[in-house]
DNA sequence: TGTACATCAGTGAACGCGCGTTCACTGATGTAC
DNA sequence: TGTACATCAGTGAACGCGCGTTCACTGATGTAC
């Protein structure tokens, strides 16, 4: 073989890391097959080496982008729970950095809307990749009055993904941060008043 | 005058309402100018006679997609405020029925992954539309033991919005069920637990 | 060690198509006399 | 009442462009002998 299959794999995880810049900057349609080759130093033609069609790519950044999900709410928090595993969660994701990182940032904030609108290989991704995360997350949420803690990992995802969407879609920062803190204090009023309704330290 | 003022202001409406389907069904850029118009009973070309270009009707629809969002939320709730009034637009905004009636759905749902990306017009017709409900609600929702008013209608609206669209993202009817309801105790907890934490009958 | 061959990742031109927008025009209507 | 003219909403062909995908090809590399 002329190019080793690692010289392969390289190139291949070059094009992804150029989708998942662009899909998350510019949306599915945005990130045209020429734009992401470009991205990754190569032209057009040669992204069917590597990917059936776009949609399998497609598909392939909501998996990682999940993945991504998943490291960036557990990170360093592998010994926390109940509590203080919502707070660090709600803080993290909920924050100015994460809303300004579009780039970098959740994948559910970036394609959301465009879900249904896709074929069947990228809605099956995201509904087993949105249900492996509320089975990871739910083990550490703790229960609030009215919900259990898989339900709460359910609406505590659906708002996270409404607060930082919405703090992106409006110009002023005012405006924009106090969405944030609104949703931080919907998402984990424990935080806020520690002897509310929840137990938990 | 050969077409009465009456005449094109019936013909524009026309467009418009073309164009509200076809946006919240197939999404900004799914709703190409040829399919608005297509949908009107028109051609093209005669589009430009009523919009300057595609970007000013986006942004009407946005502020008819507000205006429409607000009827639905207030319709037949005239005289309810507080836990009530939360209780009775969460059961409507979180339910079934506007789930799967994505044609005349909140504007919100259909397009929020999108404002960030569209031009100036459009992104200042979110705000100013955003504003404007929020300042409306938050007369009639009430405060929570962390949350103002003020604070817990814009929490609220992210969560309504990042739950029907996490609902409609997903392919399993359960899952999106439960999806629904688990947002409905997490908007108005007082629903369910009406002696947890909030006063409020 | 050197030469001929096989492999195949990636190129780049081409395809059919739909996009937003422009513009010369049509033809139904209202007005003037 | 009838005829000539003005108005203008809407048509439809055309524009330049970018899309996803195909495919004959190139050229660097590895293998065989």
């Amino acid at each position: 073989m002329p190019y080793t299959s690692e010289h392969r794999r390289r190139t291949r995880a070059r094009i992804l890391e150029s989708a998942a810049l662009h899909i998350r900057k510019r949306g599915v349609v945005g990130a045209s097959v020429d734009v992401v080759m470009a991205g990754a130093g190569l032209t057009a033609g040669g992204f069917y080496a590597h990917f059936r069609n776009k949609d399998v790519l497609v598909a392939s950044i909501v998996r990682d982008g999940f993945q991504r999900l998943s490291s960036m709410l557990f990170a360093g928090l592998e010994d926390v729970e109940g509590v203080p595993f919502l707070i660090a969660v709600t803080r993290r994701y909920l924050s100015r950095r994460h809303r300004d990182d579009v780039d970098e940032g959740c994948i559910v904030a970036a394609l959301l809307t465009d879900i249904p609108r896709q074929g069947p290989e990228v809605r099956s991704a995201f509904e087993l990749s949105f249900n492996e995360v509320v089975d990871r997350v739910e083990g550490r949420v703790p229960a609030s009055a009215t919900l259990s803690a898989h339900d709460r990992s359910i609406a505590t995802l659906a708002l996270f993904a409404g607060g930082i969407m919405l703090s992106r879609a409006v110009n002023d920062p005012a405006l924009s941060n106090r969405i944030l803190t609104a949703c931080r204090r919907l998402a984990a009023p424990e935080a806020y008043a520690p002897n509310a309704n929840t137990g938990g330290p």
